[in-house]
DNA sequence: CGTTCGTTTGAAAATATTCAAGAATCGTGG
DNA sequence: CCACGATTCTTGAATATTTTCAAACGAACG
C-alpha cells in the first residue's frame, strides 16, 4: 500500500493538518513520500527490522532499545518527528529493538528507494544529511551524559530534554506527558531504576518539579532545573521541537 | 591544494599502496577526491573546525571528544579510516574537539561539494549511507558498553576494539600498539584513570594481557578476554579492520 | 640529570545498586 | 462503578562498585 501525503489527507481530517505543515516546512520530505508506506504504531507497537529499510519518523516517539530483554536492556536513542531511523547492520539488528512509545506514524521505504531519492534530487541529500548529523549530534550528547554527569544531572538532563520536545509552557513552568516509564527512562540514563525514583522524588521535595500524575509532569522552575545540570544549553540546543 | 589519488600515489611510495588498495575497494570513496584537500595530520593534532566542512579518515584515527579540558573530559567517538566526519552543529561545536591520535590523513571537503556528489551519484550515496550507518551502530553500541558494562567489561570491550582495528595476530594472540593514553581510554570508556590502570593490572596478572611497553600491547588469550565482555560478538563484528 | 607528566597502587570516601517491603496506579471483569 | 490482582513505583537499609586523594614510581624530554 502506497499513501502520499494527498492521499493521507484524504483520509483523515484531524491528521492532514499536522502533515501538511510538516511537508510544507519541509518540502524535501514530502519528496521522499512516492513510494513512502505510512505505519501507524499504536502505544508500545514494536517496529519489525527488516534489512536495506529506512524509516522516518512523523510523529509520536520511536525508542531505540539494544540488549536482552529484562535485567541489561539500554535505551540507545529516542526518535522523534523528522528522525530517519535505517535498519542497523546484521551484527547488531539481531539485538536491537524499536519500538512505538506513543501513538506515532513512520514512513517505511526501502534502502533503495530512499538511496534514489538523494542521489536524484540534491536538496534532498543536503536535507537528509543535515538531519543525520542532527541525530548524531544528539548521540554524541547522550554519550557524554552517560559518561560526565551524575545521576542527578542525567536526570536533570532528560527532564530538560523532554520539556523541549514534548513540553508547553505556563509562564515559566513547562508541562508535559511523559511518554517512557520509570524503568525506560533509567534505561535511558544508565541508571538504577529506584535510583531514578529517589532522584524524581528530591526534585518533587525541592519544588523544581511536579508530579499531577505518575506521567504527568512539570518544570516548575527550568532554571534551577538547568543549574543542576552542566551541558544544559547544549541540551536544550539540541533538543527543542523548533 | 587539490591532490586526487593518483597525484597522492606519485609522491609517497610507502602508503600509495595502502590507499590505492582502499581506493580500489572502495571506488564509490575515489569520485570524493575531485574537490578533496588532504590534510596530513600529526600525532595530536587537532582539526579546526570548520561549519560546512566534511571530513573522511584515510589513515591513522581520529578522536571526537566533547567538554571542557580537564577534568569532565569525553571521548565521544573514535574514528578510524573510511569514517565520514561532518562538522556538528553550532550548538555542539563549540564543545567539541577532533584530534588525530596518530599520524593521520584526512580528506576535507566542503559539504556542499560533498552533497553534489551524494546527488550526482546513487553509488556514492548509497556507500555514504551504509558507511554512516556503520558509524551509527558503533556509536549505539559505545553506549550499550557505558549502560550495560561494569569498568572490568568495558575495559575488554575496547580492548577487543583495538585487537580488531589494529592488531596483527600471532597465532592465538594479538598484538598492537594503542595511540590512546590511559587517560584517554578512561575517557573513551567513562572511566576514571586510576580505576582503569587497576583493571589493566589485573587483566596482566590474569595473564589475559601483556605489556611489553606502556603502548605496545598483547592480547594473549582472545577468548579469555571475550568471557569477559558480554556483547563481544557485536564488538568484534562491528570492529574489524577487514 | 633533573623536571615534568603520565601511570600505578593503597586506603578512605562518595556514589549508586541491590534487596526487601510497602504504596500507588492500572487494567480487567464483575 | 467498584473490587481485585498485577504491575509499577517509592523508600530505607545494607552492600557493592567506583572515585578521590595521596604518595611513589617510571618514562619522556629538554
Amino acid at each position: 500500500m502506497t499513501i502520499t501525503v494527498a492521499q493521507a489527507a484524504m483520509r483523515q481530517t484531524a491528521k492532514t493538518a499536522t502533515l501538511a505543515l510538516v511537508a510544507s516546512e519541509t518540502p524535501e520530505l514530502a519528496r521522499l513520500t512516492a513510494h513512502a508506506q505510512t505505519l501507524r504504531l499504536r502505544r508500545r507497537q514494536p517496529i519489525a527490522i527488516a534489512p536495506d529499510t529506512v524509516w522516518i519518523v512523523r510523529s509520536g516517539i520511536i525508542a531505540a532499545e539494544h540488549g536482552a530483554t529484562g535485567s541489561e536492556r539500554t535505551m540507545v536513542e529516542v526518535h522523534y518527528p523528522g528522525d530517519i531511523i535505517a535498519a542497523p547492520p546484521a551484527s547488531l539488528a539481531a539485538m536491537m529493538t524499536y519500538t512505538s512509545m506513543a501513538p506515532s506514524d513512520v514512513w517505511r521505504l526501502t534502502a533503495n528507494a530512499f538511496n534514489a531519492a538523494m542521489a536524484g534530487d540534491a536538496e534532498v541529500a543536503s536535507y537528509v544529511l543535515q538531519r543525520l548529523n542532527l541525530q548524531r549530534a544528539r548521540t554524541q550528547l547522550h554519550i557524554s551524559m552517560l559518561a560526565a554527569l551524575s545521576s542527578e544531572q542525567r536526570v536533570a538532563a532528560l527532564l530538560l530534554q523532554a520539556a523541549g520536545h514534548l513540553g508547553t509552557a505556563h509562564g515559566g513552568s513547562v508541562s508535559f506527558e511523559m511518554p517512557l516509564s520509570r524503568t525506560e527512562v533509567a534505561e535511558y540514563l544508565a541508571l538504577n531504576a529506584d535510583t531514578l525514583s529517589r532522584i524524581m522524588s528530591r526534585f518533587v521535595r525541592e519544588g523544581v518539579l511536579a508530579r499531577s500524575s505518575r506521567t504527568q509532569l512539570t518544570v516548575r522552575d527550568i532554571d534551577a532545573l538547568k543549574a543542576h545540570c552542566p551541558m544544559s544549553d547544549a541540551v536544550m540546543a539540541l533538543h527543542s521541537a523548533r
